[in-house]
DNA sequence: ATTTAGAACAAAATGGCTATTTGTTCAAAA
DNA sequence: TTTTGAACAAATAGCCATTTTGTTCTAAAT
């Protein structure tokens, strides 16, 4: 057979477990839900799993992994770098899109978290966005950025700015701020020139 | 004169209040720290401001519009649009880099919030660094990105991964999932042609 | 009239206690 | 090998008393 019977049971705690989480997201989800839905007892579960955290992270996996097959396969159907990277983002964003509605449950408890951050990031998000807009408005009017039209200069410099967010807290949050220098001139590069200049 | 009496106080407050919130953070710094720092009774510090919360806010928006002004600086000095660009993103993430160090405590509290986010978003980054980093390494070795490096490939792969991730958060955790879309066409078109040919 | 602060109030945080729930371990049974 | 009930530990919830903290108010000082 394929699967062992172990991890046949492996997996369907894991659909259950699944099923849980995204209904009730990670707190709110007990070892007895997940043991009651898979039908065994709750002491059960830690034959097959070492913590419930390890059962989340799994489930995590589970869904990360078919994810990223999914992306490898439109990746690869590709025959250029470029096009394979148009693929890539894509498809990443159109799954991460669908994810985190499925799991919405989870992003809630996400949400639910940072008053502060959120805080401090609105004002900061609106600052910004003006300036850049104002630096698209400006070369629009000198014909440097001439297919741009004055109806696009919201959307793409909220995109901008939330990209470049992307950048700052990762190298924040993550304590990699050493790198952040070398990290600025590649999305400078790429900013300005686009990959396809590399 | 150019403060009112009222002004130069409630700047006061201001400057004690950030130097308290730079140090113990917005949750430990309490109102009776920062009265006894600008050395007046705490029911004072309401005649100028109308809650705590307000005195954070404003001291994030002195240091946002300190901040800012800067950047609107060195962005006048350029003369075209993709200098003042070059300018607003270099000026940006170096004020940034600085006032998260500054404000260290703060970000503290909120690094110590999410641990469900942060172990979620390693996972994922860590698989589509590789990602893209493969394929920007197909990219190198069928000589369409010719002046890339081998050593560099990961820290431009991360960068760009940490970018995309900052288009999909603003618009998960700010609700704005039906603009998603629009923003990928956009973040598309600037990652392959950069804003030089818009 | 403007500005201040003490006293008073309300809301939130703290600590100690118990009870409950939940996560985890383990030995014994199936 | 797989399962479970019982037992244990850790986290949570409720409750009260206490303290701290945030906020309001009134009266005094300027």
């Amino acid at each position: 057979m394929l699967l062992s019977k172990d991890e046949i049971i492996k997996a369907e705690v894991l659909q259950e477990a699944g099923k849980l989480f995204r209904h009730f997201g990670l707190n709110k989800t007990t070892m007895e839900d997940i043991a009651r839905a898979v039908g065994k007892g709750k002491s059960t579960l830690y034959y097959y799993y070492k913590s419930k955290e390890e059962i989340f992270d799994a489930v995590m996996k589970h869904e990360k992994d078919a994810i990223f097959k999914r992306i490898q396969d439109a990746v690869a159907l590709q025959p250029t770098a470029t096009a394979k990277m148009e693929a890539y983002v894509r498809v990443k964003f159109n799954e991460i899109s669908k994810i985190s509605v499925l799991y919405q449950a989870v992003v809630r408890e996400v949400q639910n978290c940072n008053e502060i951050e959120r805080n401090i990031r609105k004002g900061f998000d609106s600052v910004e966005t003006d300036i850049v807009k104002s630096i698209l408005q400006y070369g629009l009017v000198t014909g440097e950025f001439s297919r741009l039209k004055q109806s696009e200069l919201d959307l793409l410099a909220f995109t901008l700015v939330s990209s470049q967010r992307g950048v700052e807290i990762a190298a924040i949050l993550g304590n990699r701020l050493g790198e952040l220098e070398a990290q600025i001139d590649w999305y400078m590069e790429v900013l300005f020139n686009g990959i396809k200049n590399l």
